[in-house]
RNA sequence: GGAUAGAUGGCCGAGUGGUCGAAGGCGCACGAUUGGAAAUCGUGUGUACCUCUAAAGGGUACCGUGAGUUCGAAUCUCACUCUAUCCGCCA
C-alpha cells in the first residue's frame, strides 16, 4: 500500500514495479485508482466549502438580532442537507477506494532478480558440505521410527492429515532448537516475547494477508478470529497506530508461538513427515526502524546474517537464495529465502524467509515515528524472518546429522541444550 | 458467565451545548543562566486531508467506533467495541 501520491507522481515506476510482480490491468488498474482519487479530491472540496459556510453560519446565530435569526437557521438547514448528500457519496467513494488501496502490492526493489515465478530465484551463495554417507543414509520418517521419537501414524487418527507428534530426545531437541535461537537473539538485543496464536482481522490485513490469500488461513466463526500462520502477524500489529519516538527505535522481537496454516493451495504436496504440517512452532525475528532504505537493508542483511548463523551452528548445508519480483509476496520489498540440504531429497529446501518490508505493513499498521532530524512523522520499516520453525528444521537436522547405527550427532553449539548429549538415538550410550 | 467503572493530544489529566484543537502538568525543541552540567526561568510544540504555493497563507475533519438530536456536540441520546476492577470458573 505505497502513498496515493506517490503513485500519482511515479505511475510509470510503480506500472514497472507491477509489472515485475507479475500484475496485469485486470489485477490492479493504476489508471482507475488515480482517477476515483480525483473524484474524490474533487468531491472533498466542494463538501469542504459547505462545510465552512455552514459553520460560518452558525457562529453568526448567537449574536444575530432575534428577526435575523430563522433566516440563518433556515439557510443553515439547507446548505446541511446539501453536504449530508456530498458527504454520503465521499463515504461510498472512500470506501471503494480503500479497498482498491489495500490491494496495492510494495514495489521490489531494483536489486531483486526479475522473475515470473520461483523459477527465476537466484542462488547467491551455498554454504557447507553436502554430506556423503557410506552407508545408506534413512530418511527423517525411518530414523524416528528406528528410534521411537514420534506417533505419526496414530496422531494422524486423532488429529488428522498434517499434524505430528514427535517424542522423547526428538521432542527435547525441538524445544532445544528454539531455546538456542531464543538465546541468540536475545544476545543481538532482540526482546524474547510469546505471542497468542489467535487474532482478530484487522492484523490481516495489516500484515497483508488479507485481502490476497485467504485460503490460507483458520477462520473461528463463533469468535470472529482467525488462528495466525506466524507471529509476524502480532508483532506487525503489537504497536499499531502508535507514534514512536525516533530513540525508541529500532525495536527487535524474538517472537515465539505455535503457528496454523491450512495448506491449502499444497495438496498432494509434502503429505507425509515433518516437512508441511498444519500446525508448527516458530521463533520469528521481528524489527521495527527507521524510514530510510539503507537503514532498513541493513537490517535485512543482518536478519539473514543471524538465521545463517543460526543453520552453521546447527552444522547444516544450506543454500542462500535470493527470491524473484515474481515468486515475492505482495508485501514485500526484498526477500531472500534459506534452505538446508535434505539428503532423502536430495534437494534444498525451504527453513527461513527473511523480507524487508519497507513502510508497506507500517502503512496498514498506521505505525510511525517522529524523527529527530526535523520533527517530522514518518512511517517506520519492519522487517520479518524465520528464526528456527520446527518441526520442519528437524528433517535436515537429523538427516544431515545420522550415523550408520540410526543415531544422530548434536552439533557441538546445541549440546548445552540438550543436557550435554552429543548423540541421540537407540543405540546412543 | 455476573457486577461496576472507564475510553480526551507523544504521555498524564481537566473539561456537561457555541468564546474548545481543547486548561494544567510531564515530555520534547529552542533560548537565557553556567567553566560545563543539573536545577531554574522564558518561548514554542497535535495528526490527517483539501486548497493555494517558491515560501507563507486559507480551510475541513478528528476527544474509543458508528448512528441520532441540534443552526451548532468532546459535552445530550442510542447501539457497538475495547479496557480496568471485583465475584464465579479454570490451565
Amino acid at each position: 500500500m505505497p502513498d496515493i501520491k506517490f503513485i500519482i507522481e511515479n505511475k510509470a515506476l510503480v506500472e514497472e514495479g507491477l509489472a515485475k510482480k507479475g500484475y496485469t490491468k485486470e489485477d490492479l488498474d493504476i489508471d482507475a485508482l488515480i482517477e476515483l482519487y480525483r473524484n474524490i479530491a474533487a468531491l472533498k472540496t466542494s463538501s469542504q466549502k459547505l462545510s465552512e459556510e455552514k459553520n460560518k453560519l452558525s457562529a453568526q446565530i448567537k449574536s444575530a438580532s432575534a428577526e435575523d435569526r430563522p433566516d440563518i437557521i433556515a439557510k443553515s438547514k439547507e446548505i446541511g442537507e446539501e453536504f449530508k448528500r456530498q458527504d454520503e457519496e465521499l463515504s461510498k467513494l472512500e470506501e471503494e477506494f480503500n479497498l482498491m488501496m489495500l490491494k496495492v502490492p510494495n514495489l521490489p526493489s531494483p536489486e531483486s532478480p526479475i522473475g515470473p515465478d520461483d523459477s527465476g530465484n537466484v542462488v547467491r551463495r551455498v554454504v557447507g558440505e553436502i554430506p556423503h554417507f557410506d552407508f545408506t543414509p534413512k530418511d527423517h520418517i525411518e530414523l524416528m521410527e528406528f528410534n521411537d521419537w514420534s506417533e505419526m501414524a496414530r496422531i494422524a487418527k486423532v488429529s488428522g492429515a498434517r499434524t505430528y507428534a514427535i517424542k522423547n530426545d526428538l521432542a527435547k531437541l525441538e524445544l532445544a532448537m528454539h531455546m538456542f535461537v531464543l538465546d541468540k537473539l536475545r544476545s543481538y538485543g532482540f526482546s524474547v516475547i510469546t505471542v497468542p496464536s489467535v487474532s482478530k482481522e484487522k492484523p490481516l490485513y495489516g500484515q497483508g494477508y488479507l485481502p490476497f490469500s485467504r485460503d490460507e488461513v483458520y477462520y473461528l466463526p463463533q469468535d470472529d478470529l482467525y488462528l495466525s500462520g506466524t507471529a509476524e502477524l502480532i508483532l506487525n500489529s503489537l504497536r499499531a497506530d502508535e507514534l514512536l519516538n525516533e530513540n525508541e527505535l529500532p525495536i527487535l522481537y524474538a517472537g515465539f508461538s505455535p503457528c496454523f496454516r491450512r495448506e491449502a493451495g499444497a495438496a498432494g504436496k509434502d503429505t507425509r513427515g515433518l516437512v508441511r504440517v498444519h500446525q508448527f512452532m516458530k521463533t520469528e525475528q521481528f524489527v521495527i526502524c527507521k524510514d530510510d532504505i539503507n537503514e532498513s537493508e541493513k537490517w535485512h542483511k543482518k536478519l539473514l546474517e543471524i538465521s545463517e548463523e543460526v543453520l552453521q551452528d546447527f552444522e547444516l548445508p544450506y543454500r542462500v537464495l535470493e527470491v524473484c519480483t515474481g515468486d515475492m509476496g505482495a508485501p514485500k520489498y526484498r526477500q531472500y529465502d534459506l534452505e538446508a540440504w535434505v539428503p532423502s531429497q536430495n534437494c534444498y529446501r525451504e527453513t527461513h524467509s527473511c523480507s524487508n518490508i519497507t513502510d508497506w505493513q507500517a502503512r496498514r499498521t498506521n505505525l510511525r515515528y517522529r524523527a529527530n532530524a526535523d520533527g517530522k512523522v514518518r512511517y517506520v520499516h519492519t522487517l520479518n524472518n524465520t528464526g528456527i520453525a520446527t518441526p520442519r528444521a528437524l528433517v535436515p537436522f537429523i538427516e544431515n546429522h545420522q550415523n550408520a547405527d540410526g543415531t544422530v550427532n548434536i552439533p557441538v553449539k546445541l549440546q548445552p541444550y540438550m543436557g550435554g548429549v552429543k548423540i541421540i538415538g537407540k543405540n546412543a550410550k
